[in-house]
DNA sequence: GCCGTTTTCGGCCCGACTGTTTTCAGTCG
């Protein structure tokens, strides 16, 4: 797959042209190009074959030539001219905070700074001050967003940036001046990874509101403080900003807040042809030129006032939203209550913390009816995988405890290994045992997309295979996905009733909420797993569950929403 | 550069904060 590869050049050639001083619109028509075939489902090289470029939305005839050029000869033309007049440098200088296209551009032209390196330069000989627009307050900004750079901002996974989140929201909410508080951002949309924590708050009082929060403890530095907006940076380096509201617009502001971008403009746009408005203020008619306001206190106001149905946070994405409003009524997404089980947690057998006891006891205690306890196979050796000899020994402990208990289930299960073949890490016998058997790959990562797929559509295809772990092996902030034939897998799945899963474990997040989309689109069914290997693990269900959400799962969709007779008819091959 | 049941030309989301300015540009979300 080269999506990625064609969108990060189109990503670079939109901040390029932003400096250069292109239209805006221009470079917009970029960076909506290279986020459209980022997200893409299908291989683009694909779509080239099947002359379909131009009917990707936001590619019309120019970028559809420069992605062929790029498929045929690994180069674009376009790019390489743009970056003999604008530096490839500079990209990065564009991305110092408080620095933008236009300060790149100017101390490229006055100072020749062509990269992060020879900004830091500039700064600390005293060369940017006296430019036009430049002073002390400026440059003292630019040296800050330097040293931001330096210690690294990177995304934090989905589960850190709830912590950060839930400890400010915890402090904010004990002051008796704030009404209603709520986390927004890509946090709220349950993104798999989250850049900064958005806050947002309703309360008559802002100022008092701002001034506690720019002095809570976990803040390191204030990048500003404003009557309504303030923003810090914590002593981990996560900025936080927050934003108060009055209680008329804080539906509105919400909405805003939550985003996503496209999905506000796509609000926005909508509102335009019904002569309305949206702000973070509220949604107001503009009829005949005069102002009126027609919701804002509450999320569900805004939509009805705009004549759509509710779209629920993690569906606020840009795909598929045409599809949504075009229904009108949308089936109800899977709930963290629906889950009836975990069917993906380890013990003691291989690399888990705790007992199958004390596991299926946590289970119980969070009201599940089921827990298969699915440890790895011996291939895996540096997770001490279960022998043959020893899976008697668990299967006799299971049993036991079984036994004892009323309402609740232990399932024998396995996570076993996926060799580079497609083979299975226990011969049929065993694998027979099983009553839940989940396949994974943790090794040869790196075989061709051809081999992957291969492997994982054989794995489909064996009778005793239930599910396919963290199907895609992407590692947040350590390892991207492996590249295979995902509609190929997908298919294979729906064939053989076998489900892919949602890992909840927050460094994985595997499917994604968009792998999740494409693949209910072929029919896919899912198990949302925590993968845990402690107890605390299993509070994870609800990282996955708002991933299922992202990918607009029902309970229908998801198999360990099932009661347990229901779960082990729809587990019969 | 894209796009079109009012358009193949003329549009393309909206507002706060900051720092530099005497009314606004740049950056950010």
């Amino acid at each position: 797959m080269k999506n990625q590869d064609v969108a990060d050049i189109f990503e670079r050639m939109g901040t390029l042209l932003e400096i250069k001083g292109e239209i805006v619109f221009k470079t917009r028509a970029y960076y909506k190009a290279a986020e459209t075939i980022a997200g893409l489902p299908e291989d683009i090289e694909t779509l080239r074959k099947e002359n379909r470029l131009t009917g990707i939305p936001g590619i019309g005839q120019a970028l559809a030539e420069k992605i062929s050029q790029y498929l045929d000869t690994g180069r674009m033309q376009a790019y390489e001219e743009l970056i003999k007049e604008v530096p490839e440098g500079l990209l990065d200088v564009v991305h110092v905070p408080s620095i933008g296209p236009k300060k790149a551009k100017l101390f490229f032209d006055q100072l020749k700074v062509k990269s992060v390196a020879d900004l830091r330069e500039a700064v600390d000989a005293g060369k940017l001050s006296g430019l036009p627009g430049i002073q002390e307050k400026t440059v003292e900004n630019i040296r800050r967003g330097l040293k931001i750079v330096r210690e690294g901002q990177e995304r934090m996974n989905l589960g850190a940036a709830t912590q950060v989140a839930d400890e400010f929201v915890a402090a904010l909410k004990k002051l008796p001046e704030v009404k209603e508080i709520a986390a927004a951002g890509s946090l709220r949309r349950g993104r798999e990874t989250v850049r900064d924590i958005d806050i947002l708050i309703n309360s008559v009082n802002p100022q008092r509101v701002m001034d506690v929060f720019v002095r809570l403890p976990q803040v390191k530095s204030v990048n500003a403080h404003g009557e309504t907006r303030s923003s810090v940076l914590t002593r981990n380096n996560v900025q936080v900003d927050i934003r108060v509201v009055e209680p008329k617009s804080f539906g509105a502001a919400l909405l805003y807040f939550t985003g996503s971008k496209d999905f506000n403009i796509k609000l926005r746009q909508i509102a335009i042809k019904k002569e309305m408005k949206v702000s973070e203020y509220g949604v107001f008619s503009v009829k005949g030129g005069r102002e009126r306001m027609l919701a804002g206190k509450t999320e569900a106001g805004c939509f009805k006032a705009l004549g759509l149905p509710y779209v629920p946070p993690e569906m606020r994405e840009d795909f598929g939203e045409e599809e949504y409003f075009a229904r009108e009524r949308f089936p109800a997404l899977v709930e963290l209550k629906d889950i009836q089980g975990d069917l993906h947690v380890h013990s003691t057998w291989s690399d888990g913390h705790n007992t199958i006891a004390q596991m299926a006891e946590a289970a119980r205690a969070k009201g599940y009816k089921y827990l298969a306890v699915s440890d790895h196979s011996p291939r895996l050796r540096v997770a001490g995988g279960v022998s043959p000899e020893d899976l008697k020994k668990k299967k006799k402990e299971i049993d036991a405890l079984n036994a004892k208990m009323k309402d609740f289930h232990i399932l024998f299960g396995a996570e076993v290994e996926i060799d580079s073949d497609g083979n299975l890490d226990y011969n049929n016998a065993v694998l027979s045992e099983f009553d839940f058997l989940i396949a994974a790959i943790h090794s040869g990562f790196e075989q061709s997309s051809e081999q992957l797929t291969k492997r994982l559509v054989k794995v489909c295809q064996n009778k005793y295979v239930h599910t396919i772990a963290h199907p895609t092996g992407v590692h947040l902030g350590k390892r991207g996905p492996y590249h295979f034939d995902f509609s190929e897998v997908c298919k294979a799945a729906v064939d053989n009733n076998v489900c892919l899963e949602i890992n909840a474990f927050p460094v994985r997040l595997d499917l994604n909420g968009a792998n999740v989309y494409h693949a209910r689109k072929h029919g896919v069914k899912f198990v949302i797993d925590t993968d845990a290997h402690r107890v605390e693990h299993m509070d994870y269900m609800k990282f996955g569950v708002t991933t299922a959400r992202r990918g607009w799962l029902t309970k229908g969709d998801v198999l360990n929403t099932l009661s347990y007779p229901e779960l082990t008819k729809a587990m019969k091959k």
